[in-house]
DNA sequence: GCGAATACTTAGTACAAACGTA
DNA sequence: TACGTTTGTACTAAGTATTCGC
């Protein structure tokens, strides 16, 4: 690999994290709350590289060029940012476009659906399943992408073979994880190992599918009448849609959302739309609307939930779970599956992340005429509440959702879809990791190309070349095009704008340092000083020439050229496998850095954690420190301290045991020796682990090891790290993670290489 | 070939549940 | 057992990338 992607190479060091300035760009102080300071400039630091000094002579030549393009650069049009706003028309069309039905043509299942009611959702071990042809052979680490191009020779034989049901392997495969409580506990028949059989390869996601559809919100609750809403200061009863409205704001009242300008206005638009005529005459001023008994009487309220007995908290408990029994599962291909988010979204008031322009706005109650259920035609369709209907049913096996809407703030779509334990979720994750493995194969070419086509005569090329080389060093995302006004303004790789960048020939004894300043995804700040190679930033300072600050940096660039420049480069390759490749391979060389044979476990699972974090920090994965951070860090010291006294009593006591043993020379004073001595070893062995703990915590005030972990880190690689120390994988994943990577669980060694 | 629409993944946060301790 | 802290889960916004339809 390429020296200047050290990143992957060089030992990151987390632990010297220094939590100092929180003074960045003014402009972005007064931009609320989370644009979270990086601190990260260490870490970043290690970016090392290698000079390539070579005159740049080519480059001055096409710069004038260049520069004429440029000016009259109106011919590419790559970017168009000021799109009209087309929510409504899309709005509108969407009624006359989703009538037709598909006709998919499968193969009914043949047994679900004729079940009796109580063997409704049968259980894994006692069915047969359809089996599913895979489209490669046995090997793990060959798992094709699914849109392989043979797909029509192989139609015929597949739809042979899901006629001709097949018995299902159940072999448990050798080394399985060390799962402590596993035997105890009530994982109850055998998991279904879907890994272990062959794959859809005609683009479709299932051939049956069976649902009982969403769960909506429940119906709005009117206030009872001693709770008053008072406008200018006169007590003033609210027909029920307008005080429903009322309360969502009022619950939100402590937030400091209500007290922006931009909350205040859009929520007092959309609640006024919900208003009678005579409300709307009157209540002309969010200023004048006093919302405080509404919204110490939800406080009360909760106060009252937290308080409630047992019995209650246990009742409420159960019917959770008889509505999760009943609509959180679903049948899809002959194996019960869960469903992730079975509720549709309740009412209330739109809460953006950043600067949203539509903050505040009425997020409005779905019903079922709003809903488009999806299931197989032969299933047994889900029922609308009575006196409804769904919108539409339909029988499309090529997506795998089960239910959709539209929202009324963008007018995008939502989804309910399956959990990631699922078969349909796992496949497509465990493809992920086997399309970023393939980069691994292909990266050196890959980074020799845009190296020599930093050199290039053509200015997009040029373009593409660096911001593919961001993407990859930097882990930045693609950056794809937003529409104006529509959502905050953050950007990612190809939508960097001049402002976003700025550039030092030499900064803190480094040459060629650029500094980035951006808001990311979920307006969380990015903010990166990088040394890059002379090329590079020639190129850049090229790319800013005669720009405003709110001009493109990549004005010849979008993420669908990129894109397809890189699908030419491997098949299946996008901008983000970059992330996930480079979060994987970092992690494993982190953990063969990191981990020594002879630490114990917690000193081991430190290691991990060290490593995991220096994925989360290269992907910027931040977190708000929690509220409650610098107290548990108290705790943790006082009882640090306090088990150092412990530990120095201890060590008193077993000197002068010694020294009573030295005088006595009895059984019974060396035994009490061999006590105290342990005595003092289990403490040292106590005082040790709390101490990594804390470092560990303090390590990760505000960097989230979550989201790596779930998404960008081979599972594999985490597997076959515990099977190789020997340790349990529930000290690295939790349940619902152990589910979510069952397929890793299973067939990782502690060999794997990633 | 393009913009729009759609499908699906990735993301941080709020709050509930579980846990540990006095 | 009560309480405070930690961990896990649900929620849903905000991205990426592909597909659709003209």
């Amino acid at each position: 690999m390429s020296g200047d992607h050290s990143h992957n190479e060089e030992q990151i060091d987390c632990g010297s994290r220094v939590n100092d300035s929180h003074k960045h760009k003014d402009k972005y102080k007064d931009k609320e709350h989370k644009h979270k300071d990086h601190k990260k400039d260490k870490e970043r630091d290690r970016l090392k590289h290698g000079n390539s000094d070579h005159k740049d002579s080519s480059d001055k030549k096409h710069r004038d060029k260049e520069k004429m393009k440029h000016k009259d650069g109106s011919t590419d049009k790559y970017k168009d940012k000021h799109k009209e706003k087309r929510k409504e028309e899309k709005m509108k069309s969407l009624d006359g476009k989703i009538k037709k039905e598909k006709e998919n043509g499968f193969a009914s299942p043949p047994h679900v659906k004729s079940e009796p009611e109580d063997d409704f959702y049968h259980s894994p071990k006692h069915e047969r399943s359809l089996k599913r042809e895979r489209d490669v052979d046995d090997n793990d680490s060959e798992f094709k992408p699914k849109k392989i191009k043979t797909e029509n020779e192989k139609k015929a034989k597949k739809r042979k073979q899901d006629e001709d049901i097949k018995s299902k392997k159940t072999k448990v495969k050798k080394g399985e994880v060390t799962d402590g409580k596993k035997k105890g506990k009530k994982e109850p028949e055998e998991k279904w190992k879907w890994w272990e059989e062959e794959r859809y390869t005609d683009g479709s996601k299932w051939k049956f599918l069976e649902h009982k559809g969403p769960v909506f919100a429940p119906p709005y609750d009117p206030l009872p009448n001693q709770v008053k809403f008072y406008y200018d200061g006169k007590t003033m009863k609210l027909s029920p849609e307008a005080e429903e409205v009322a309360t969502f704001f009022a619950k939100m009242l402590d937030h400091e959302y209500t007290t922006k300008d931009i909350f205040r206005k859009n929520f007092f638009k959309d609640w006024r739309k919900e208003m009678n005529s005579e409300e709307k005459a009157k209540i002309t001023d969010l200023k004048k609307c006093n919302f405080a008994e509404m919204s110490e009487y939800f406080k009360a309220q909760s106060e009252a939930r937290k308080a409630m007995s047992k019995a209650e908290k246990l009742k409420i408990k159960e019917e959770n779970e008889r509505l999760l029994q009943e609509y959180g599962f679903c049948i899809m291909d002959n194996h019960k599956e869960r469903i992730a988010n079975f509720r549709i979204e309740p009412p209330g008031l739109f809460r953006g992340r950043g600067d949203h322009p539509k903050m505040g706005m009425l997020k409005r109650r779905i019903r079922p005429k709003d809903i488009i259920v999806n299931c197989s035609k032969d299933s047994k369709h889900p029922e609308p509440p009575p006196g409804t209907k769904w919108k539409e049913v339909r029988h499309d096996n090529k997506v795998t959702w089960l239910v959709s809407w539209t929202e009324n703030i963008q007018g995008s779509i939502k989804y309910i879809m399956l959990n990631p334990s699922s078969r349909i979720k796992g496949e497509k994750d465990w493809q992920k990791y086997e399309t970023a493995r393939r980069l691994k194969k292909c990266v050196d070419r890959i980074r020799s190309q845009y190296h020599e086509d930093w050199k290039s005569k053509e200015m997009r090329i040029r373009q593409r070349a660096v911001a593919l080389y961001f993407i990859d060093k930097l882990a930045l995302r693609a950056g794809n095009e937003k529409e104006e006004g529509e959502t905050a303004d953050t950007v990612g790789c190809c939508s960097l704008r001049v402002e976003h960048i700025k550039l030092y020939p030499e900064k803190d004894g480094q040459e060629y340092v650029v500094e980035f300043d951006f808001l990311g995804k979920d307006s969380i700040r990015y903010y990166n000083k990088v040394p890059v190679e002379k090329r590079v930033f020639k190129n850049l300072q090229l790319f800013m020439e005669n720009k405003e600050p709110d001009d493109d940096l990549f004005d010849r660039l979008n993420t669908s050229i990129l894109n397809k420049h890189l699908q030419e480069l491997m098949d299946g390759l996008t901008a983000k496998v970059f992330r996930t490749y480079n979060a994987s391979i970092t992690l494993q060389q982190q953990l063969k850095q990191l981990t020594s044979a002879d630490e114990n476990i917690p000193a081991k699972i430190l290691s991990y954690n060290r490593a995991n974090r220096a994925v989360a920090i290269l992907c910027n994965h931040q977190r708000a420190p929690p509220k409650t951070f610098e107290k548990s860090m108290q705790n943790l010291q006082t009882k640090i301290d306090a088990k150092r006294d412990q530990l120095s009593d201890a060590k008193r006591e077993l000197k002068s045991a010694k020294a009573d043993a030295k005088v006595r020379r009895d059984e019974k004073s060396k035994k009490a020796v061999e006590t105290k001595k342990k005595a003092v070893e289990r403490i040292e062995e106590q005082l040790m682990k709390l101490e990594v703990q804390a470092t560990d915590r303090e390590e990760n005030k505000q960097i989230a090891l979550g989201t790596s972990k779930l998404n960008y880190l081979d599972p594999r690689i985490s597997v076959a790290w515990c099977k190789k120390w020997s340790i349990p994988i529930e000290k690295i994943y939790n349940k619902t993670q152990r589910e979510k990577f069952a397929w890793a669980i299973d067939m990782a060694d502690d060999d794997y290489e990633f």
